[in-house]
DNA sequence: AATATGTTTCACTAAATACTGAAAGTATAA
DNA sequence: TTATACTTTCAGTATTTAGTGAAACATATT
């Protein structure tokens, strides 16, 4: 395949993926492109390559640097800021686990905990249940979650390390 | 806090996570009350309570039979379907991940390992660059998805045991 | 075979989400 | 201080996704 079409494909899986794991599509697409370009590109060469308007870009570039996935640049006698991406594919798998982590989990124990502390009266059947499940439920996901949080902790190595040593 | 309200809340919750989950909020709503109800209940009784079309609770609760993470349930002397859901929230979990490996996880990998393998010129540092990053890309994507493979091919008290021993 | 009791489908509508592009804002240079 | 080179915002629009409800379909009962 050629280059350009290779990347072109890389691009769009990229941002077929990102849809469906809470980046969307154009912001998963600037994250591919940074990602195989060897360069830091503007907000000019984004927008072109992507065929996409500046409002987008810029949103969109903003988000990615919100969420650690991007850094701006500056060049020496340039006045335009410049973009890259983390390439350190682990790093970037551990920064989205950790935003979606704090975005969605965190809010969800919360509100988990609260119904299990505030559900007092067990009368009927359906009460009982209903505040068995809510135990269950907040007990399951908070160990994944604690699970999750000491696994990004971990550097690199150690995580690849910890893989092998469950999954040998 | 009032039963009612409990359960409204919490319904809403799952909602809303479902949402950021790559389940949209009805079949996630669905799934709640589902889990929250300590009997089986009919499509008419989900419509009921959650305020939605036929359609839209037809569809959703195939979905959600699907994904295998609810149940077609007949009762002696009734016509009707009635539907519970899966109660182990940690077989809920494993299904969850299975399914989203399969849609989302499989279909990636295919396409990486076709353009790392088509990709062959290596002329500009653009390309080298590009293939480099596809194989990076590549491993991580493949080490997580054997690790997440496995996984789920556990058992309840085996992912417990596992999670405790790396992370204790 | 007619009726009753469901379930499923689908064209249409509604709602949510993403994108555009022009205008406003900001900072550096002349 | 004015011009220039950018970045950011936001109201309006387009696209995508979800939901409705009536009609078609299926199956059991009389």
């Amino acid at each position: 395949m050629e280059f350009e079409a290779s990347k072109e494909k890389f691009i769009q899986t990229w941002g077929v993926l990102g849809g469906s794991w809470g980046i969307n599509r154009t912001m998963a697409q600037i994250h591919a492109l940074l990602l195989v370009s060897h360069i830091a590109l503007s907000a000019e060469e984004i927008m072109d390559e992507l065929q996409i308007s500046r409002g987008n870009a810029n949103q969109n570039i903003r988000d990615l640097i919100d969420w650690g996935l991007v850094y701006r640049e500056y060049k020496a006698g340039e006045r335009k800021e410049f973009f890259t991406a983390e390439k350190d594919i682990w790093a970037v798998a551990k920064q989205i686990v950790k935003e979606r982590r704090k975005r969605e989990i965190e809010p969800v124990r919360k509100i988990l905990t609260e119904l299990k502390n505030t559900s007092t009266s067990k009368n009927s059947e359906a009460e009982k249940h209903f505040v068995k499940m809510i135990g269950n439920i907040e007990d399951v996901v908070g160990k994944m979650d604690n699970s999750v949080d000491k696994l990004i902790k971990l550097d690199e190595s150690a995580i690849v390390g910890t893989l092998f040593k469950i999954f040998k």
